[in-house]
DNA sequence: CGTAGAATTCATCGTCTGATGAATTCCCGC
DNA sequence: GCGGGAATTCATCAGACGATGAATTCTACG
């Protein structure tokens, strides 16, 4: 009973191989993204994951190298907006703002969308790669693409306004929990915060002195092919 | 060369109480201020607090005690909002939410009071504490006694709104630095703003089904005998 | 002068973290 | 049936981190 066993043992399971095939990576996966949402970047650690996947710590390294290589592998979003851009573009051209509100809100009810939000927002405050990946969803985004689309002036600050307004209502709805948002329905809070993002996509911003320099992002044919409402190209 | 120095002595500043008298518990919250507002509260060390007053760690140990008690020591808010009130409500009534837009833009500029922001919102990503923090200022701050003030229905959901577009604004131009937003002057950015401060708190919020059943927060009698625009009182 | 108490530092402790390298076991092609 | 490569675990390492308790030095009060 004391030892003295060919191979080296101790507890739990057995080193080597498992058999069957049961996408370790993929849970792996998950775990991670459960973490990254639950804790941010700083505050997720690399054991907890493990634990949480069945597996050892060493294996999230094998897989996925360095926390911040795991960390941009798990936040790769799987979703695709193109297609869902005709669906927001069409109708009234006075809801639009609550059309898009009411996506974004619908998105970020998805099981399997959540926990990416989460982890990019709750990190975003302290890492700064996952600031960038922020930084890019509003700067270069959807909101972007549409804000090009409407072909009005500013495009670029308007697609940031519309944007810190979905920040913020993600920090306070799903983060920080602030009542009465927290438990509001859908359809209510697109209804309020619609108009909103109307306003900020073709309204009328004020007297944008000094705001509308923006300088040429990208160059011209980027992206301006893209016609709203035509689901038919790509 | 070895040791044998009668009482232990090694290097730096020798131990015992210092001379003069230099604020030190000041110099402290100050450097805990920084550290927070640069590195949220889970990233933020006291060792580096420490260096950065110039002062050995367990000092700060010693003044504050545990980490979180310093935090909420070090965020707490030097800003008297019921003295800023009267100018933000009095003036054009159109206009309230521009004024309320400026007037936080600017306290967000100042010196004392970007390190405590940055604080909390680095920090309410990932620390319950500062999250509370955040959801009270949010949602029993300023911004509820203005939106109850007004005297409209669903006082609590448009300070909150108000609210959402408030962090998101911080989020956006402070924290994750989005361009245009970061680098825009505070006025244009109010003038972009302001209107959507002035619906949340006065205007049409939609058809509010299901949302408006705001609990009777608070007795009545508990701030409604607030004027806005009279500073007379207190 | 002398002493109590406050301010300050020193020296650790225990724990957790990300990361690495070697060992073990399974699967698949030959 | 055997051998190489992939999957998986084990055992550690080195570096932080928060916290604590004792030692030292200064100040203030008697």
């Amino acid at each position: 009973m004391t030892a003295a066993r060919g191979p080296r043992r101790r507890a739990g399971r057995r080193a080597g191989r498992r058999p069957g095939a049961e996408d370790t990576r993929g849970r792996i996966l998950d775990a991670a993204r459960a973490a990254f949402g639950d804790r941010g970047f700083e505050g997720a650690t690399i054991r907890d994951m493990a634990a949480r996947a069945g597996v050892d710590a060493a294996l999230v390294h094998h897989y996925f190298g360095t926390k911040q290589q795991l960390f941009v592998a798990a936040m790769e979003m799987p979703v695709d907006f193109a297609a869902a851009m005709p669906a927001i573009a069409g109708g009234p051209a006075d809801r639009l703002g609550e059309r898009l509100a009411a996506f974004v809100l619908e998105l970020w009810d998805r099981p399997e969308v959540r926990p990416l939000l989460l982890g990019v927002v709750r990190s975003a405050s302290t890492d700064p790669v996952a600031a960038a990946m922020l930084r890019r969803m509003l700067a270069e985004g959807p909101l972007l693409i549409l804000a090009t689309a409407l072909d009005r002036p500013d495009a670029a600050l308007r697609a940031a306004l519309a944007g810190s307004q979905l920040i913020g209502l993600a920090m306070a709805r799903l983060v920080v929990g602030v009542e009465p948002l927290a438990s509001a329905d859908r359809e209510s809070l697109a209804r309020a915060v619609g108009p909103t993002i109307q306003r900020y996509l073709v309204g009328d911003l004020g007297d944008v002195g000094g705001l509308g320099d923006l300088e040429d992002l990208g160059d011209p044919g980027d992206a301006p092919d893209l016609r709203v409402g035509d689901a038919s190209r790509r």
